[in-house]
Order: C-alpha cells, then sequence, then structure tokens
DNA sequence: GTCTATACGCAGATAGAC
DNA sequence: GTCTATCTGCGTATAGAC
C-alpha cells in the first residue's frame, strides 16, 4: 500500500467524520501515523486533499444507481434492486450521506463546479424517472410522480443512517438495537413501496 | 429588542448554516452589527453562545411533538396533525434539522448531557408508540411496528429538507421548483402513510 | 454597555536537513 | 520520501479606554 493511497483513506476517515471546517491535518496525519508535513507533500494543502476525498466519496454512489437505472429489467425489480444495493452500500458506508450532503449544503457552487468539471458525472434520475413514467403509462404500476417515488424511496433508506444519533437519542436505543432495526429495513421499505405502486 | 436577544437571534442564523466548527465570532458579529467584544461579554464564549443556540433550536421540537403526542384523539388524526404540523415547522426552519443531526453526530455524549440536565425533556416518543401499539391491538389500524411507522414518517417529512442541495442537484431543479415540490408533499406523505396502516 | 487594541494559541503551510 | 523546525495568519479571548 503506498503512502499515498493511505493517505487518502485516513484522510477520508476523517474528514468523512468531523466534515471540512472540523478536520485537522493533524488528525488525518496521526491516523497515517506519519508526519504532517507529507500530506502537503502529496496533496497541496488542504482544499485540494478534500476536494480529493469528496469526489471520491461522490463516485462511491454513483456508479451503483447508474448500473440499476440502465439495466433492462421491469421497474418493479428495479426499484427493489435500488433499495437493497443503495441499504447495502449504507451499511457499508454509513458515514457518507451525511458528510456528502453536508458539505453540498456549506457550499453548493463551490462543491457543484468540482463535480461537474470532474466530468465523472451524477446519477442519471433522468433516465430513471423516465423509465417509471413509462411503466406507469402502459398500466404496469399505479400512477404516481416519478420523482416522488424516487425521493420516497431515498428519504426512507438513508434517513435512518443520517439522523442516527439523534433516532437513538428519541427512541432510547443503544448502538446495538439500533442497528438491528436498521437491518430489518431493507425488506421493510421494499413492502411499503410496492404496496403504494402496485396495481392491486 | 435587547442586544443579548439581538445577539441570540445572530448566532442562531450563523450557526445553523454553518455548524460549530464552521462559525466564526467574526460572522455572528457582523451580523449583529456590533462588536466581537460584545459577544463575551453577554456570553463567555464561543461554546457557552452555541450551547444555549442549540438548546433553543432543540426546544424548537420538543413542544410541538409532545403537545400532538399528548393530545387524546385516535391515532389516526394525530398522524395527520404529526405530518401537518411537522411539515409546517420544516418550512419554517429549514436549516434546523440539519444542523441538530449534525451537531449530535459530532458529539453525542456533550450534546446529550446539556440536553439532559437542561431538565427541558425530550418529545415523548415512548407514549406514541404505546398509542400506535394500542390501535392496532384495538384493529383500529393495521398490525404495524410503531416505531417503524414514526421513522418512516419523519424521513419522508424531513429528508427532502435535508438533502435539499443534493436533489436540486441531482433532478437538475432549481430552487423555485423545488420549493414547490416540498409544499405539495404535507398531503401525499400522508396519503401514502394512511394507505399503510388504514384498515381497507 | 460598547468600543479599540492586543495577547495568545492553534492550524495550515513552508524550509531545509537527512 | 520523510522528518524537524519554523513561519504566518486567523480566530478566540481579554484588557482597558470611553
Amino acid at each position: 500500500m503506498t503512502t499515498e493511497s493511505k493517505i487518502i483513506e485516513a484522510a477520508k476517515k476523517v474528514f468523512l467524520r468531523k466534515g471540512y471546517s472540523g478536520a485537522r491535518m493533524q488528525d488525518i496525519a496521526d491516523e497515517v501515523g506519519m508526519n504532517k508535513a507529507l500530506l502537503h507533500y502529496y496533496f497541496r494543502n488542504k482544499e485540494s486533499l478534500f476536494r480529493m476525498i469528496f469526489l471520491e466519496s461522490f463516485k462511491t454512489m454513483t456508479p451503483v444507481m447508474n448500473n440499476m437505472i440502465s439495466e433492462n429489467s421491469p421497474v418493479v425489480d428495479k426499484i427493489k434492486t435500488f433499495i437493497s444495493i443503495y441499504s447495502e452500500m449504507l451499511q457499508n458506508n454509513p458515514y457518507l450521506p451525511l458528510f456528502l450532503i453536508n458539505e453540498l449544503a456549506q457550499d453548493p457552487e463551490r462543491i457543484t463546479s468540482a463535480l461537474l468539471q470532474n466530468g465523472e458525472g451524477l446519477p442519471d434520475f433522468g433516465l430513471f424517472m423516465d423509465k417509471i413514467h413509462e411503466a406507469s403509462e402502459r398500466g404496469e404500476i399505479n400512477k404516481v410522480d416519478p420523482m416522488s417515488i424516487i425521493i420516497n424511496i431515498i428519504s426512507l433508506c438513508v434517513y435512518p443512517y443520517v439522523a442516527k444519533p439523534m433516532m437513538t437519542l428519541l427512541f432510547k436505543k443503544d448502538e446495538f438495537e439500533y442497528n438491528a432495526f436498521l437491518s430489518q429495513r431493507k425488506a421493510e421499505i421494499t413492502n411499503l413501496i410496492l404496496k403504494i405502486i402496485e396495481i392491486q
């Protein structure tokens, strides 16, 4: 494992937990187990290290989405797949969504321009919406607003992760109990969404 | 309007947008239109000013919830009311949830202890869950897991606000269009939840 | 109670030895 | 490539005049 990739791993860990303004170059150096000056040797400054981490984090999400969307399968299956892989991704990257949302909220322009000039591209929800729309036109599923459906799914999947500390506080659960709750939600969300879109 | 309350308003504005580590005492002073030293005169330091803002912000949420929960009405009505007043609160305080979630995630112990020693208390979701459970025992609504239902409602209500910049980016909407989307969701979420819990 | 001036420490960044 | 030492500026906080 190269020093550079060790730094990236460490930086990801620190930035994802503390955010840009909360993260310290020293924290990252400690995490790598090396000197602070090294970070500046490999990445010019904090901003450019952050930029790299943000883009890479964002990319964790994109291919997952796009594979699912472009797949040539019935919309109902597509939605099942979406919920399934999205939930798994969240279980593997619990800090990811709050980090992305937060940094995007802090400075939409900075981030958006970085994303767009990166070329990599965003998940193509336009296409997903089209497919949902067509399916409802064909009578394959109920008449629904595609954007609403997608946002409902994302909300149900992501929010319980994003708000984990809030929820454990409000519902007086410990970490263990709450994780159990999270891991049974995949099936539950799928049932809920199908109940909404499937013709009875 | 006293200087103290002017400071509180300004600090709320700045902390809610930038979070603790992103906020600058200078930003707050600028927002008040007064000198930075004044902040230290009224509130000893940044931490104690923040603490006050956090607690006050948290309290925006609590009574809204507790009024609804303790009300003596059928559970279905209670849920309708919940969605309605919660959505309104979000429309009036769009920065609130991300702020609370974030700061809580940063340092759960610090925040939790501040909340608990504050005495004010948390929303009583235990009671809400009991009432949902009883209603389903009586056959008034479908058999459902109370915690899941509540978290579903909260997710559907809050997430579209929390992730606003992300969603406008992914769905290529401008602020105006997205706000229109948000304001029609109250009815939509209510329909969705009722479809889940109501006996056909 | 409000201001200006200033102290102080921390965090990002650089110089330069090895 | 990695380290130690150091500079610099910024942000919190205080002292003290008015």
